[in-house]
DNA sequence: AATGCATGCGCAG
DNA sequence: TGCGCCTGCATTA
């Protein structure tokens, strides 16, 4: 279930269990087989994140790059050896002495170079999890939005101008802000993103802590507000992501749902009218 | 058994 | 804007 928490996550994970080990590569789905071939038996140095996209790093030089993408569909899962029989849809599997883990349905798994992950990097915008400076700055995030006359909803969403936020985060800090989804970017002041930014910031690291999505404030928790605890589908507690037709938890009125760019959009339309 | 849906994205048109 | 792709799960029949 991936936005940018998840992938960061992974990286980590990756890391704690394999990094500085020699690793058993396979491929039991066939895809992957001859870099799987190529990369067994070599060493995971180090994981690496950006926006949804993450890289596995190989070998001594450390410039063999495992880059994947989970795409809508992608799962990772961890376990202790002795690993079971794969089944025949893991497209990658890690193995050493004490740990394993298996990736299936991703959009991506594909052996790059340092300057076709470089690439990747070139086409990604700044991404909240990632360390301040070093060309991850939220202006450059501001300087297309400030430009755009596209809706701030379908802005955060796209990758090139801010890396990891999907489809959650993207309704959830629209609505912890009352901004309205549908305002061109260019209305949006240095002020709102800024406090956008530095929201997604804390609400993505949390992301990461947890490995899911709450973005309820502790002051709008049912036991806060003296109702019945909820469970929203999707494991974490939200305010109006896939809440479409329920009501919204602070005024009460319909949460609304629309097509955006092939995708869910979710807002309140009375707290989101700014 | 078949269908629909999902926290994604790239492509054709 | 719509389509296809990767997979698993819940819902419908």
């Amino acid at each position: 279930m991936p936005e940018g928490h998840t992938i960061h996550r992974l990286a980590q994970d990756y890391a704690t269990a394999f990094a500085g080990t020699a690793v058993h590569v396979s491929s039991p789905q066939g895809k992957f087989s001859d870099a799987a071939a190529l990369l067994t038996g070599t060493e995971l140095t180090r994981t690496e994140a950006h926006g949804k996209h993450l890289f596995l790093g190989f070998g001594a030089a450390g410039t063999d790059w495992v880059h994947i993408h989970l795409g809508l569909f992608g799962k990772v899962a961890f376990g202790e050896t002795p690993a079971p029989p794969p089944t025949d849809t893991v497209r990658l599997r890690l193995v050493n002495d004490t740990a394993y883990v298996d990736l299936r349905g991703p959009a991506t798994c594909a052996l790059i170079t340092d300057p076709e992950k470089q690439a990747v990097h070139d086409r990604l915008g700044p991404d909240p999890l990632r360390p301040p400076g070093d060309g991850n700055d939220p202006r450059t995030a501001y300087a297309r939005i400030s430009r755009s006359r596209t809706t701030i909803a379908a802005l955060l969403m796209d990758q090139k101008v801010v890396a990891g936020v999907g489809n959650v985060y993207r309704a959830e800090v629209l609505f912890r802000h009352g901004i309205d989804p549908y305002r061109p970017g260019r209305d949006i002041t240095p002020a709102e993103w800024d406090t956008i930014w530095r929201d997604l910031v804390e609400l993505m690291r949390e992301g990461v802590r947890n490995n899911r999505i709450d973005t309820v404030r502790p002051e709008h928790t049912p036991e806060a507000m003296g109702r019945p605890p909820r469970v929203d589908d999707h494991g974490g507690e939200v305010y109006v992501y896939r809440r479409a037709g329920g009501p919204c938890h602070l005024c009460g009125d319909a949460v609304r749902t629309a097509g955006l760019a092939a995708r869910n959009l979710f807002w309140c339309p009375t707290c989101q009218k700014n």
